[in-house]
DNA sequence: TTTATCAGGTTTGTATCACAAACTCATGTG
DNA sequence: CACATGAGTTTGTGATACAAACCTGATAAA
């Protein structure tokens, strides 16, 4: 961990990836349902289709959730899924900012 | 609260203000001392000079903070405090915070 | 069959914003 | 005086959140 001057930088770093709070809503969603498809996120996250589809691909690229393109009668369905990786990163961010937040207290 | 096809937003919205890494870590420093000095917030928050002067500035703007310029031996010093509003502000969203977090559970 | 319409997304354009580099301005110091 | 140093502020830039416009394939109507 940096130091500067003797003074220390707050332990953990916030990832920014889950802090944006559009994602972090597509990211608590998809914790607890395991599962979800497109037009559903955009309902539960009151996003835009284009703004939750770049959300969608930052998160792809990032490797916290993954996609798949499905066919539904010839409808085209896409569903999300959190990645393991996702988990964690959502997990160690949830500790992260709980112990900032009560560290005051 | 508005509502979507039946579908409900997240209850309490996010307030970026205070949501942003750079700015939370200045109100939580704030939150705790009640008041200290240009320099070693900026040491505390390991933020450059120019991102910390207008980060505090928008907090100023926002009525979140107080800045008051004395000088001390002819040196320029400017005090920040927390004023009320930005102490309501963070207790609010901490809580919204927590609980959003918590939510999943 | 051609045209229109719609669902489900993606790409593009823009306004905002975080951040640091460069600047300001006053005060020591040789 | 010239030069450095401290304490901030202003300016410039790259990234990013967001929505408008666009795309693409399926069904509906003429």
């Amino acid at each position: 961990m940096t130091k500067i001057r003797g003074y220390e930088l707050t332990g953990e770093e916030i990832d920014k990836l889950v802090h944006e709070p559009a994602r972090l809503k597509i990211i608590l969603y998809l914790y607890t349902v395991e599962s979800a498809d497109f037009v559903y996120l955009m309902h539960k996250t009151s996003l835009s289709k284009g703004n939750l589809s770049s959300h969608l691909s930052k998160l792809e690229e990032a490797g916290y959730i993954d996609i798949e393109k499905k066919f539904v009668d010839k409808i085209p369905r896409t569903m999300m899924t959190l990645s393991d990786k996702g988990k964690h990163a959502f997990e160690k961010y949830k500790e992260t900012l709980i112990t900032l937040l009560r560290s005051v207290d």
